[in-house]
DNA sequence: CCCATTCTAGAACGCTCATTCTAAAAAGGC
DNA sequence: GCCTTTTTAGAATGAGCGTTCTAGAATGGG
């Protein structure tokens, strides 16, 4: 055996979580973030690779974190509307000081079109969150709480789609007001 | 008097725009726009300044196109379901061989944090898209298409923030079906 | 104590970036 | 034909990029 990692490697990956989320991909330096990870050059290239290998872990770190909140903040609402109006503040309200807007939402805009890695990740990604609105839609007609007349495929993706545009809305609007009525409208189909 | 310009320059313009439309501010080097806009550097720096401002005066190229296109394609349709989904369609194909998306969501969520006046800029033409909107739906009202009973102002925010969601999905998606789903679902709250 | 490993430090690599330069060729008005 | 301007061409600048390097200090297990 050796010396021990100094770091908390969760820790850190998630300083560079935030720093892509914030700046995106390009505009995030090495520099950066070796300034703002705080652990040398050399070891964020022994431990997460290149810099595209590393802004991989913290999407997956991002992933991760929404589907951790999605299982304990999401699902054990009852109601639906009420479920999905707490999906939708997620992305609003940023629970610590991490920054606004959604860094899936950032990256299908930034690199979806040259990186069919990537591209394929987010697509996954936007995919799942639809069958989950879908999956809350369809307990929400057994319950009751809905109408059986509803066509929940259609509408999944619609609310989805609200979804996304209420991420680019996060980012680039301070008018949480504005967001939180727009979530009411959308919201306003399920009646 | 002397020499004339022996580019047009809206063309080459239009060049910049579409560079800056596929692959973002920071993923468009000078290089690029050397070897697609067919001029010299130096006479791109020259004619539209530096970078940004030659990306400032790309946006500005852009927000004109959307702005006759909705003067002379949009406008003119009587019915207000016809109008928004004709808007709507417009953000999914693109006539020429332009990029997929939209120049304005893009730069939204790549340069609204860290520049002030693009922000502005950005903030401005979604309120102005938003308003157009909200016209739309009030000539509905008032020619009998559209019920009184409407919010119009959460109508339009909500109907806005949908159209963002398109754009997004125009540009990492290539299901044009399952977009024009969306939209039928999203003009479905008209009914 | 020694060895293996990981940390730190900072220089160095080769490349690309945006921008500016010198210089000469082209073209229209006097 | 000269003057002015704009074109071309391509090199040069200085900074920053991602990545790798040498070198030494720290630390834990044998």
């Amino acid at each position: 055996m050796a010396r021990q990692k100094e770091f908390d490697e969760n820790r850190v990956l998630r300083k560079a979580m935030v720093l892509f989320w914030q700046n995106g991909y390009e505009k995030t330096s090495m520099q950066d973030l070796v300034n703002h990870m705080n652990i040398h050059r050399r070891s964020i290239y022994d431990t997460f690779g290149d810099k595209q290998t590393l802004f991989l872990r913290a999407l997956q770190l991002f992933e991760e974190n929404v589907e951790r909140r999605i299982q304990q903040q999401i699902k054990p609402i009852t109601s639906v509307r009420l479920a999905i109006r707490e999906l939708f503040e997620m992305a609003v309200y940023s629970n610590d000081g991490s920054p606004a807007g959604c860094l899936i939402v950032n990256t299908a805009i930034e690199l979806t079109a040259h990186n069919q890695e990537i591209a394929d990740r987010i697509s996954k990604s936007f995919s799942k969150t639809e069958t989950f609105i879908y999956e809350l839609l369809l307990r929400g007609q057994m319950s009751g709480e809905l109408s059986n007349q509803l066509d929940l495929g259609k509408l999944a993706a619609s609310i989805h789609n609200s979804f996304i545009g209420i991420r680019v809305l996060a980012k680039t609007t301070d008018d949480k007001e504005k967001i939180l009525n727009i979530i009411d409208s959308t919201l306003a189909v399920l009646d």
